[in-house]
DNA sequence: TATGAATGAGCCTTCATTCAT
DNA sequence: CATGAATGAAGGCTCATTCAT
């Protein structure tokens, strides 16, 4: 508010832009925090530094808000991601490596790891929000992941396994680190070094997932 | 409305016995269902058929209500588990076995299935309820789970391997299953038979676990 | 609150038949003084001597107090005037006397008389109310009206006129006291007796009706 | 946005000239239709075609811009209207129908004919405002009429009647015509054309008034 | 002069909690 | 023990008003 760079560029126009995505991030915060019944809109603005009345502007109810918190927060990193991610399939095992520490550096890591939380927390209560996650989230990544296993199989590198459930099982320690880096934080078992576990998962996983014929010295 | 004749009832002894625990059977439901805020006492009381007055003669406010869900809830079931498991120890892939299934059994196919969602949810609304449940409920499992492991590593069976990270990944799976259950439940993928799911991730956990040296019959 | 008479009958359970009333007749009072936007419900509620919460007990919102307000406020009365009036249909005069005069002692001359300004005021703001009270309270209370005329001119009391406009003539005047009492009620030309002033008008409104071949001494 | 042409802009001049009667007649048909409560100024500047703040540009507060619809809607009217029918005098039944029809074409039948309507919801929330009508438009209205009947009794057409009531029930109608139009509006009765109505109205109220020992043809 | 983003006081509504019955 | 009417604090939302541009 007071460290305000003075480009030429009227003060007001640029914070009308940054608007929107300052206040659907302070929601995000507190959303994942306190959930969302819990959360007041009078915190979400202190949070975001204007007055309650200026969500208003932005969004039409609590509940825009909230829609809004998760359609803009994380579309773009999947699309993103698709983007990057696609031209790997060559290296099945590198492109489920990739796939991993991509989503941890871009999500995992960043403010939009408690997302997940929060659709767990919400989903029942917004039932709408969490088909639209589970098509354009949860189903997008799972294709990725789908895909890499599939050739994997092709090339005789993987056993035969039920995909579904592989693919599951890929995402579950992922999400797992999201989610009670948001919740059970103290819990000393996840203080750990979030790459670093996820890399144990990776070992256990891949050697799990590999054709025996072929042994894998660790 | 005056005269109720004061015979010997034991219908009524028993309800009065009862109450608390249908009480918080009814809380538990709306709790996992809508979030701690999201719920009102209104809704708990009818749906344990009882008004909105009553619960306040066994519960202090809102929050107790809330702590008594998680400790009657679920201390009692890891107290008898740690005592049927705790023989299983010649057998460390028994054990982890039985242990899955136990508590999918005991917990993850019941209502208290819900709990890892609410407390995912809550935790950080709680810290107190949270400290709780991770000292007396997370912790007791992962020591059963982590005996079993170190088990199997001492005999040779398994890969000696982080143990701490290996156990969370020994549960992550089946907290999966509990918490989707109770929030994107719609999702196809979750459809799947948890007990196929859980022996799908054991098979792979296991591959991955155990020593190189000896093949792996399926 | 303390003038409360302590007969055997419980306190509370009187209170409870009787509030519904209290709270409309206040809401009446403040309706019909400031509008309906302009009304406070915590006026309301102060004014029948209840908490603002208290009022969720008895109508479902603003609004459903309006609407009740209206819709019990003037529909017995309606009621009990056609029963009463229904027999003087021989002296269509008499009638008509009757009914000007019914109307200023059970509804012009108590709180009910505010009504007509009401619906004045809002009835663009609420259509369906509006509707209703045309419905049940204004087109009733032509028909008799109508009824008491067209007797007279059927026995050559009264001159053959246009019935509606001359029905809408018979009820202006009254309506003109009723809504002026609630509004411009400083104004010196109104503190005039209301009786006297009905009185003067049906003088000059029979005068102007009558059959002309009859002189009519004063 | 920031090179305007400053050049000679007449058709800008005569905006800037009309402003203020521009908004209040925007101003005029909302409060009229919703009441001042109910009528927001985001919707006023809209129907105005400017933005929210040039409304205070020209009007210091709501309040003020309801007084300066009263204010200056009616006056003008009141005063062309005295000048124009102070020299019918000679003719006092003629003098009415013209009061009577003057009005109509210059009141009733325009914007200005929701005044009426607006003062009688309104009048005792702004007792100043409601105050300034009686006495600049009520008062001189009534004056006229006063005048008219006066005269009429001292040449022997009208019976001595009682002035002040019976110059109330001359205004009654045209005043109720006026305020139906814009609230029970769809009410059947009030489609009549409002000329007739009036007509009708003279004829009773004529006839009612006349000295009797005179026959009166038609 | 005109704009419209921002404000914040105020209102309707909800709901945990109390208490007379 | 049990009820449910009553409470009042608090939260979502609106809108008259201000002011930087």
């Amino acid at each position: 508010m007071s460290a305000v760079p003075k480009t030429s560029e009227p003060l007001r126009q640029r914070r009308k832009q940054a608007r929107p995505s300052e206040l659907s991030a302070a929601a995000l915060e507190l959303f994942v925090e306190k959930g969302f019944a819990a959360t007041r809109l009078d915190e979400i603005a202190a949070r975001a530094g204007v007055s309650k009345g200026t969500l208003y502007l932005y969004f039409d109810s609590k509940e825009a808000l909230f829609t809004a918190v998760i359609r803009d927060g994380i579309l773009p990193l999947i699309e993103s991601a698709e983007a990057q991610l696609s031209g790997m399939l060559d290296d099945p095992e590198g492109m489920l490596r990739a796939i991993l520490f991509a989503w941890w550096d871009n999500v995992g890591a960043t403010p939009l790891g408690g997302i997940p939380k929060l659709m767990i927390a919400e989903a029942m209560n917004f039932p709408d929000v969490a088909r639209f996650y589970h098509q354009n989230v949860i189903e997008r990544g799972r294709r990725m992941v789908e895909a890499a296993i599939t050739r994997g199989i092709e090339r005789g590198l993987f056993r035969p396994v039920n995909l579904e459930q592989t693919v599951s099982l890929f995402f579950v320690p992922a999400m797992h680190i999201a989610v009670w880096r948001h919740s059970l934080a103290f819990c000393e078992a996840c203080q750990q070094d979030p790459r670093e576990f996820l890399e144990n998962f990776l070992q256990i996983f891949l050697r799990g997932l590999r054709a025996t014929e072929k042994g894998t010295p660790e």
